[in-house]
DNA sequence: CTAAGTGCAAAAGGTTTGCAGCCCA
DNA sequence: TGGGCTGCAAACCTTTTGCACTTAG
C-alpha cells in the first residue's frame, strides 16, 4: 500500500512542486498516522522545521492533496485526501472515522439567497466503541 | 424583536450568571450582527475587555448559547444559537445562511465501531446569489 | 457585603515572514 | 546551474493567565 504516498508525490511533481526530503517526511507522516494530524503534532514527529510543515500543509491543501478536519473543540487535523466521505467523530477521544458519501443530489437545500450548491461536509458526533466504558 | 436578547439575558440570571456590561454588550453585539462574527471583529466593536470577550464566549458556547460556525477558511465565528439548523456557507463573501433541519433520524449512520451518534452537523458550500457575478 | 467578574499587563503559544544558503530538476 | 525550498530566527498575532479592583445581586 506504499501507493498511496507515491500517488501523492507523483501527483505533486506532474503538477511542478519539487520533491524535498521535507515534503516527502510529511507525506509519509500523514500516511503513517492512522488518524488526522494536528499540525503541531505532525510538526513534532516530522524530519523538517516548523515553517516547512505550515507552508507544505498549506500547499497540499491548496492542491486538495490533505483535507482538513475539524475536531469538536474548534482544533483542526489534516489527512491525505481521499474519495468524498462523512466524518464521524468520537467526542470522548476524538477518534475519527469515515463513511463514503452516497450522493445526496436528490435532497440538495435550496434558499431564496443562494444560487447554487457545489460541495458539503456532513459531520456526525458520538461516542465509539472504545469509549462506552 | 428584543426579546431574543432578553431570552439569552434571562437564561443566564436563570443559570446563575451574573448579568454585568460586558456580558450585554457581548449578547448585544451577537445579536445586533447580522453574520457570525470572528472573535476579534466582536473584541473590536464591544465594550470590554479581549480577556472578557474571550471568557464570555467560552462561557456561552458551553452553555449552549452561541453556536460556533467554521467558515471555509479554518476560521472560527459565533453567533446567538437557535433551533438546530444547517448551513449554506457562500464561498465567495463567507455569508451564512440557515435552513432548518428537519430530522435526519431515518439515515443515521451506521459504523462497526461506533457506538452511538449523538448530534450531527451539516454544512453545503456555495455561491449566494449576491455574488453570482 | 462579598464573591463573581472585569480590566490590565504579562506570559505563553501558535503562525508568518525575511533571508541566506541548500539542493532538486 | 538556477530557482524553488528549506532552516533559522525574529516578528507578529492570538489567546491565556494571575491578580488587584470593581460591581451585581
Amino acid at each position: 500500500m506504499k501507493d498511496a504516498i507515491r500517488q501523492v508525490t507523483d501527483e505533486l511533481q506532474a503538477r511542478g512542486y519539487r520533491l524535498t526530503r521535507a515534503r516527502r517526511s510529511i507525506v509519509d507522516a500523514l500516511y503513517k498516522a492512522k488518524h488526522p494530524q494536528a499540525i503541531r503534532a505532525l510538526a513534532a514527529k516530522v524530519d523538517a522545521d516548523d515553517a516547512s510543515v505550515y507552508r507544505t500543509i498549506d500547499m497540499l491543501s491548496a492542491e486538495g492533496l490533505v483535507e482538513r478536519i475539524r475536531l469538536p473543540d474548534g482544533s483542526q487535523a489534516y489527512a491525505l485526501a481521499f474519495g468524498h466521505h462523512h466524518h464521524l467523530i468520537c467526542t470522548t477521544c476524538n477518534r475519527v472515522l469515515h463513511i463514503p458519501c452516497k450522493g445526496m443530489r436528490a435532497k440538495l437545500p435550496t434558499h431564496p439567497d443562494f444560487a447554487n450548491v457545489e460541495d458539503h461536509e456532513v459531520t456526525y458526533y458520538g461516542t465509539c466503541t472504545a469509549c462506552v466504558a
